[in-house]
DNA sequence: CAGAGGACGTTATACGTAACACTTCCTCCG
DNA sequence: CGGAGGAAGTGTTACGTATAACGTCCTCTG
């Protein structure tokens, strides 16, 4: 019998069905076949549920020598975003027995913590997001399989990088916005360190400048809605030059925050401007008028950088190529006034 | 030396600072003073800075028997709520040296998965949120100390629970209305089975009946914007009695769904139908008019989660009483035109 | 100068599991 | 009738860590 107080041990479980430890493993293992009798290991199972023996996983980590667990480094949860890449990357972990520990970096708690320390399971591999900035310095130099979302792909010290296509997205909009006859753009940055928000202002300047021959001013803003009210409103009380009429926010939750900044200045959307946004979040069809918006799909981004971190520990080759974005066009752009 | 292509052991360590493994542990366990002079610890920290060592956390658990880590089972982050209730868990749990790791229950992956198959971590404890309804079984009858959030005090077999005074939120929300003279009500209520909104239907119905001494019409939608629309839009246009001057919604995105149905049916907010929410997330302010809500503080919630469950941990008595809300008036709600 | 006791370590062990190597019994074939 | 080979297990070990228990010296005191 166990002791009282604490958890049954397969030891405990080979006691009551009468067998030894190894061929407790052995069933429960599922690695009996030919090793051990039915009835045996029909015993050790009842012996096992009537226990309620569930193994100690810190000593199967231990003996086994992985853990099949990765962690999933991301942003703070402040939009919905990063939980779909969470779905997407458990449902493929879970198709090959891996389990997900999902690790937010923390926002506004002081200095960064380490995710390894807090996130105290014994991993096999780590996916991480670049816009997780304060967290990456604790990844660098630890030896473990690293998989990196949003990140350029030159400067990533070899590691496998898994992207979204959002230089694509990038110049639909600006190809979608440069149709409809807009030549004077503000392009609604996000205050935030990461390759792709570089990447969208890169794409959206050349495609603007080759095309039109005309030039964006750029503004930026914290990723929030009174970041953007802000940052919006004073960009357009300002006196320089031509008033925009086609508004390019890095994400939703900005395209958000300039409505608000837009409704406040008499402005309305799309007559005297248009927006969009970027990601599709449930905010985008939320607003009035609806939001043309970049869809990214999270989920499949989580797949993608799931499969690849498998890929990585199995000795694989990654799979190549950006994900596919797409431009969905709804109520908030329309033809430019002359 | 370490076996190449593995990483380096305490043992390794212990070999190249020449002292034994158990110095090694001492050092960086921090509890060598009076037993290890300062030289060789400095020795011992160089040699494990040198090595590049970091503590095998399989081997620390098994050997301590506890892992400082705790599972935070929540539904599907499809909202920032939840994501704010795992910094305030994260951040209190931080103090105390504890780690926190998130368990979105899996949406739309089939049958619910064993979280504690998932987040293949060992584990201290857990506190889960009952809206994680499939999670729930496979939690209850492990003996793992386990925090309740949202979730009916009675009825708990004895689990710690920790809540929202969500049923003052619904009597607030009922006091506004009916001071401004709101006496027909529609409630868009989640179709979520969790105590949490059982109480906000209760508390509401009462509240309306011994106020004023009429009822409320109850619908009821799935969590999306799009659900919300659907059973607004079939819920105004059915010949039921009289239209309702105000919408009570469970939560933000239900409300948001409500705008757009209203709109489409040439409704005005407020000065046709007054709208309420919960939660009080961005989406809440992005709405034209901005939503009147009920304020839940995400944070505290965690935070108090969390303090519960170290004070389980530790043997004292965690601390009673419910969270308090706070209805936030802004434009969606006026006065009951005559 | 005996010996008490502090400073500085080391040796040995256990945590619970998985798996290798080994034993025992039985059957069946040549 | 001898032995090859399969079935059905068991004994033992190692994974890497933290800590209890145990040595040494060396100094200081009475």
């Amino acid at each position: 019998m166990a002791r009282a107080g604490t958890r049954p041990t397969s030891r405990d479980v080979a006691q009551a069905a009468g067998v030894s430890q190894a061929a407790v493993s052995l069933v429960l293992g599922d690695k009996w076949r030919g090793r051990v009798s039915e009835t045996t290991a029909e015993r050790v199972r009842e012996a096992a549920r009537e226990l309620g023996y569930r193994p100690n996983l810190a000593a199967r980590n231990l003996r086994l020598g992985r853990t099949r667990t990765v962690l999933l480094v991301v942003p703070a949860l402040t939009t919905e975003f990063f939980g779909g890449v969470y779905t997407g990357a458990a449902r493929v972990a879970a198709r090959h027995g891996f389990g997900v520990v999902l690790y937010p970096s923390p926002e506004g708690i002081g200095p960064a913590r380490d995710p390894f320390a807090s996130a105290q399971a014994a991993l096999d591999g780590v996916i991480a997001s670049s816009m997780a900035a304060d967290a990456l310095t604790a990844i660098r130099g630890d030896q473990l399989p690293l998989v990196m979302l949003d990140s350029d792909p030159r400067g990533s010290h070899g590691a496998v990088t898994v992207n979204l296509d959002i230089g694509d997205g990038a110049r639909q909009v600006a190809d979608h916005l440069l149709a409809l006859g807009h030549r004077h753009f503000l392009h609604l940055a996000a205050d935030v360190p990461s390759w792709t928000f570089e990447v969208r202002a890169q794409e959206l300047a050349t495609r603007v400048a080759t095309v039109a021959g005309t030039t964006l001013r750029t503004v930026t803003a914290p990723i929030s809605i009174e970041g953007a009210l802000a940052a919006t409103e004073a960009a357009l009380t300002g006196p320089d030059g031509p008033r925009p009429t086609a508004l390019v926010c890095d994400d939703d939750k900005l395209a958000a925050g300039a409505y608000k900044a837009l409704r406040r200045l008499g402005l309305r959307v799309p007559d005297d401007i248009s927006v969009t946004g970027v990601d599709d979040l449930g905010l985008a069809t939320a607003l009035d008028p609806e939001l043309t918006t970049v869809r990214l799909d999270a989920e499949t981004f989580g797949e993608r950088g799931m499969a690849a971190l498998l890929a990585v520990l199995e000795g694989r080759t990654p799979q190549e190529g950006d994900i596919p974005v797409e431009l969905v066009v709804r109520g908030s752009t329309a033809r430019a006034r002359a």
